[in-house]
DNA sequence: CATGAATGAGAATTCATTCAT
DNA sequence: TATGAATGAATTCTCATTCAT
């Protein structure tokens, strides 16, 4: 194990204790002797690692950013048909989130906190920029509902997240039949009549 | 002016106060002595009117459900048209969140958090059971979708509120065609082919 | 006993407190635990009076240089001969000082540290202007040597502090032949020959 | 180079870093990874050449306690008039300390500190035991004022300081006619009328 | 009911020192 | 010797809540 392996270790352990930590608790009811309790470090191990909570809520929101522009866009094919690359995008997404619920419950939390700095929010657009161009794609081609792109990318967004709500409040089971609903009602509010 | 109005002014003077604060700054980085400050009272004064800092929220909570099932309902004429009706109901939400913004925003926030307890939420779902209704009997009626009425409501509900953020955000100018878009979009995710 | 003397007990017995300390062990080496365990309040107590540690500082600060400008000119009289007022004011001080060590210590390692904001330093400059005019006079009507008033009032300043710092280290002990003799050469260092 | 010059290199690097940062800050203020990171170490390795941060000070101490002695010293010739020589020494250490104001002003903070020992301040009064021995023999000849030399010292030695303070603090330009103002005070002071 | 000084537990962060490499 | 990551005790300050007036 080489000094490089170790530092990741333990930066890797903060990280993750504050991910789960801060998912349940909220931000500012995690104390960082807690979180340090959990990483299994020292508390002023966390300082060399990060220069402030702050600092790891952004590593974090970096991180989810990554994971979820990738699972995005997990099996593409783009000589697929549109609608079936939409439904493929829009279920990858989903099913990412209910694999990683303290992730899709991270971003709801702090994707508009003042704690992600512009910097941070900036640099971590480009991962779902592939699916912002599929969207502003469809629009061009006449297939999707001629809608300025930031709206259509919410409003789909939106109805991810809502379904994906939906299940981990356990309000309603969301089985396949209930996911099925979901992302046709996403495209039939999208797509060209 | 009788006692009563008076405390009910300092009641509602802290009300306010916290309402406004949360929301600009969130419920952990807003002291009670600001509140306090705020609202033109003596500390321990809101501890006459309420338990604790939480009672407050919980409060607010209810209050803000109501200001929002009134709202939902207002100008509904049973005998319209079904498709209008939803239009209505939809936009009623859509213009009274933009009308009063910090609701909404304190909604978006303490909604799913732990601070509202069970009893204060179950107590205010009352608030918009006619809109709940009326979506069953959309589907009911085959004038909706079939699908489950908890999804419905919440699909309907995303949908409001992912445009009521994009304007909050500044992130895009809703003006009325955008808002039409958004209207239409939640409609035709929802209604019957 | 009303309100503001309770207030003014408490507040004195913070400063009090954080006077003795400081002068024992240094600014850093007193932590605000200490401050308010000997002042018998708790620690948040503290706070209410003071807006941060340094703010203590400066309010005792402000408070020993008012003591030593009002013991500079104790008795003074204005008809008295130069040389005797000259050598009331270095007494006065030099007793001043010695009665009241701390106050001594405090104003040696705090007077130039840049805990002391410039405001401070500025209000309280007026405590000692009598005697400063009373140099100036002393070199415009010849009875001292033609010197800039600053560098005399440094050199005068100077010989008391000397003299209090070999009596509190105990390094000499300052019997009342040693005192004029100290007072003396001081005299001697400014006189016009 | 050997490995000794090298140690000794490094050595120095520390003592120099830590007199600078110690004289700008304070010793409190002043972190050992400061430290480090100025004289261009690891934390780490500061403590194979001193026991501990007050060790260092230690060392400081004892260096400028023997640099001030050369200093102090240089170009006296026995043969010359008291008073010539006695205006040498004064002057010696006030451009001294005027040429190494980091050394002065430290010697200022330190020299009465509790970090000093008292075996450091033994080891050191060797280095001005040649002036002490001209101020008694000055006062045995009957050249000056018969006072204990103790208090002889200290009034010279605080008359320097006085003049290089204001120098230092720039509250007023020492100009050499002040600081010719300056020594003859301070013969006047401690000369035999 | 109203006040606001007082409380004291608990927060984020710092830093001298150690020790495995 | 040299390194620098790790330690964890200690620091200043905050803030929900209480309670004597």
């Amino acid at each position: 194990m080489n000094n490089e392996t170790i530092n990741t270790e333990k930066r890797e352990a903060i990280v993750q204790a504050m991910l789960e930590l801060i998912t349940e608790r909220g931000f500012h009811a995690t104390p960082m002797s807690m979180v340090a309790e959990k990483a299994g470090v020292a508390a002023g191990t966390i300082y060399h690692h990060f220069k402030s909570k702050e600092e790891i809520i952004n590593e974090i929101y970096a991180r989810l950013k990554a994971n979820m522009g990738e699972a995005l866009v997990r099996e593409d094919a783009s000589e697929e048909d549109y609608k079936k690359r939409f439904y493929r995008f829009w279920l990858n997404l989903y099913y990412h989130f209910i694999d990683h619920p303290k992730e899709f419950l991270f971003l709801e939390q702090y994707a508009n906190s003042p704690f992600i700095t512009k910097v941070t929010k900036e640099e971590n657009q480009r991962y779902y920029q592939p699916v912002i161009d599929f969207l502003a794609e469809g629009v061009w081609s006449g297939i999707l509902r001629n809608m300025d792109v930031e709206l259509l990318v919410a409003m789909v967004y939106g109805s991810v997240a809502t379904c994906v709500k939906l299940h981990l409040s356990k309000e309603l089971d969301m089985n396949q039949n209930r996911v099925q609903q979901g992302v046709q009602a996403s495209w039939d509010s999208v797509k060209m009549d």
